[in-house]
DNA sequence: ATCCTACATTAAATCGATTTACCACGTCAA
DNA sequence: TTGACGTGGTAAATCGATTTAATGTAGGAT
C-alpha cells in the first residue's frame, strides 16, 4: 500500500504538506506549482489514504450504523438506499444492523460505539417496542437519528408526513365516491400508529364524511395482522367500500383474506395502500398505492446526523417533500355494492 | 474514552501487558495474581480497546461488505441475518451496499477497500450481470466470495442446491398427481438460470416425466417477467396442470397474471415456488414453498472470508444442509382440469 | 545595517493498541 | 563461581495520517 510519506517523497516535500494539500487545508500556503507537485504524485501512485490511521488521528470513523426492526421490509430497502446514497456523497459507510440486536444483545451497541467504529446511529425501533429501549440509548456517546417512531424527546427524530399520505389516500376513494372508508392503521399502542389513526380521522372529517369504530382496527404491520383486521371488520355489521390499510405488508394479508372470503377487490371493496414497493404491482389486484419519500427520509436521516454538533439541542425534522404521491393500479374503482359481513 | 494505560496504570504493569493479557497472548507469561488484577481493573474501568488504533495496527478492519443487487429481495433479507449473525459471532462489522455500485461508481469497492476499510467482500451479483464485472474484482486485494452465480474459476462461490430445491418442488407435484409440469426459472443467460433449469429436467427425468419446451420460460426474477412468463406459457398450445417458480418475486408476477386470465390457483394450475419468505402466506392464495437454507448461506460466507488464507487456492462449495424443505400451502392441490390457452 | 512581514513549508507530537526484542532477578547444577 | 535457564514481566518501535507550532528565506521599509 502507498502510504502518504511515499507521495511526500515524489513531491519533495513533506508528509505533512501533502495531507494538507488533499485535505485543502485552507491555513496552508502553498505555491501553485507545489500544490500541482503533490497533485500528481498522488494521482501517480494513485494513492489512497488509510482509513485506520486517519480515524485514529481524527477519532472519527466515518461509518454510521442503520438499526431497522425488519431488513425484509419494503420500506426498509427504500430507506437504506436514501441513507446509502447520500453516506456516499459524504463518503461515509452504513453498517448494518437489526434492532433485534438491541434486545438480545444490548452490548452491541455500547461495544461498536465504545470501539470507535461508528459515529452516528439511525433506528427505527419496531413500533411494538418499549419506548424505555430507546432511553437506553440516549446517553450514548454518539448522535442518534430516530427514524418514524416517537417525534419530540431528547433525541432527535425524522418522521414522514403520514397524515398526508392517508390524506391522499382518502381524497383518492371520496372523489371516486366513497362515503363509508375504513382503516387498518399500525397499533395504536405506538406513536406512529396513534399519529395514522389521527390523521385518518382528520382526513374524513376534512371531507365532511363520518368515521365509525365497526370500520377501523388496531393491529399490527405484518401479513398476518393484516388478515386479522379483515376478519375483525367481517365480524361487525357492515364493511366500509373503501379501505386505506397504512403499510404495505399489512395490505397484502387483508387482500389475501378478502380472497379467502371470496370478495372481490376492487368490485366488492377498494383498496388503498400507503408506500409504494415494488409488489404493488405483483398482487392480485394490483394495488394502488401512496408513494412517500422514503428514500428521502433515508438521505436526510444522514444528512441531520452529520450536521448536528455534538452539544446541539435534538431536532425534530418531519419529510414533507417530495409529497405524497398517488400511483393509481387497480384495486380501487367506483364503489358498487356494499357487503354485509 | 478510557485507553488502554489507563488500565495499565490501575493494575500496576505495563500496556503491553495488558494487551497481551486481554488478547490472550499464550506467549505471554503472567502471575494468576497479576492476570486477575489486569483483568478487573479492565472490567472496573469497562476498557473497551479503540478500533482505528487497533486496525492501524494489525491492519485489519473488521469489516466485510455486502453486496447485493437488490435489498429489496426478501432473498437479501435472509441471506443478511445468516451473514450477519456469523459476523456478529466473530466480532465483524457488517458493511452494506448495492451491487448497482459496481457499474455506476466502480471506484468505489477500490477506493474502500484501498482505504483498508473492508477486510472482505461478500458478492452476489446480478444475473443480468456481465460476467466480466467480477473479473474486475479478482485481482483486488481483498478476498472476495462469490454467492450464488457461478461455480468454478479463480473467485471463491458459494451457491445454494438448486437442483435439490426443484427436486423437492417436483416431487411435491407428481406425488398430487400432476404429469405435465411447466418451468419458470431464471434466464437461461445466467449460470444460475441454467443450473436451475437442469436441475428441472433432472428432476422430471428421474420421474419418468416428460418436459416439454412449450411449458418452460426463459424469463428472470422480477415480478413483470413472471407475468410475462405466464403470457408466454399461455399462448402456446397446452399449460401444464403443475408449475414450478424458481423465485418468489416472479412468482408473484405469475400469480397476478394467473388472476388476471380469470383462472383460478390451485384448481387450474398448481403452483410452487422456490424460497420461503415472510409473504409467501400472504399472498393469494398463500403459496406452496420450498425453503432454501439461505441463512446458512449468508452465515457460510462469512465463514468462508474469513477461513480463506491470502494464499489458498479458491474454494467452491454448495450449500446443502439443512435440506431444502417443502412448505405446503394453498396453491397445490390435485390435478383437476388441463386449460388449453 | 537592522527590523519586520509575509511567504512557503517543515518538524515533531499525537492518536491508542500491538508486538518484538530484551532485561532483571532468582535458582539450581556443575 | 559461573553459566544456563526459567520466571515475570517491560521498553520501545510501529502502524499512517493529521495538526500545531516553529523555521528559514526573501523582500521591503526605516
Amino acid at each position: 500500500m502507498v502510504k502518504i510519506s511515499d507521495v511526500s517523497a515524489r513531491a519533495g516535500v513533506s508528509p505533512g504538506a501533502v495531507s494538507r494539500v488533499l485535505s485543502g487545508d485552507p491555513t496552508l500556503r502553498v505555491s501553485e506549482e507545489t500544490r500541482e507537485r503533490v497533485l500528481s504524485a498522488a494521482r501517480d501512485l494513485s494513492y489512497v489514504p488509510n482509513h485506520a490511521a486517519r480515524a485514529l488521528r481524527t477519532s472519527r470513523s466515518s461509518n454510521l450504523a442503520l438499526i431497522v426492526p425488519d431488513v425484509t421490509s419494503a420500506v426498509f430497502a427504500e430507506l437504506a438506499r436514501g441513507a446509502e446514497e447520500q453516506a456516499g456523497m459524504r463518503d461515509l459507510t452504513i453498517v448494518l444492523a437489526r434492532a433485534e440486536q438491541l434486545d438480545t444483545d444490548s452490548s452491541w451497541l455500547r461495544r461498536v460505539v465504545g470501539e470507535g467504529r461508528i459515529d452516528g446511529v439511525i433506528l427505527q425501533v419496531p413500533d411494538s417496542a418499549p419506548e424505555s429501549s430507546i432511553e437506553a440509548l440516549v446517553d450514548r456517546d454518539v448522535p442518534v437519528v430516530l427514524i418514524n417512531s416517537m417525534s419530540g424527546g431528547p433525541v432527535s427524530s425524522l418522521v414522514l408526513d403520514d397524515a398526508a399520505g392517508i390524506r391522499v389516500a382518502v381524497d383518492h376513494l371520496h372523489s371516486l365516491g366513497h362515503h363509508s372508508i375504513g382503516f387498518v392503521g399500525g397499533s395504536s399502542r405506538s406513536a406512529t400508529g396513534r399519529r395514522r389513526l389521527r390523521g385518518f380521522i382528520d382526513a374524513i372529517d376534512a371531507l365532511g364524511m363520518e368515521t365509525r369504530d365497526e370500520w377501523m382496527t388496531d393491529v399490527g404491520y405484518s401479513g398476518a395482522e393484516g388478515r386479522q383486521a379483515v376478519t375483525e371488520l367481517l365480524s361487525r355489521s357492515t364493511l366500509p367500500t373503501g379501505l386505506v390499510v397504512a403499510n404495505l405488508n399489512a395490505a397484502l394479508g387483508v387482500l389475501a383474506e378478502i380472497h379467502a372470503r371470496d370478495l372481490r377487490v376492487p368490485g366488492d371493496i377498494s383498496i388503498v395502500a400507503l408506500h409504494d414497493v415494488w409488489y404493488a404491482d405483483a398482487t392480485w389486484p394490483p394495488m394502488t398505492t401512496v408513494k412517500m419519500p422514503l428514500r428521502e427520509l433515508g438521505s436526510e436521516a444522514v444528512s441531520l446526523l452529520l450536521d448536528q454538533k455534538a452539544d446541539s439541542p435534538p431536532e425534530h425534522r418531519v419529510i414533507r417533500a417530495p409529497a405524497p404521491e398517488l400511483v393509481v393500479r387497480s384495486s380501487t374503482s367506483v364503489p358498487t355494492k356494499r357487503v354485509t359481513g
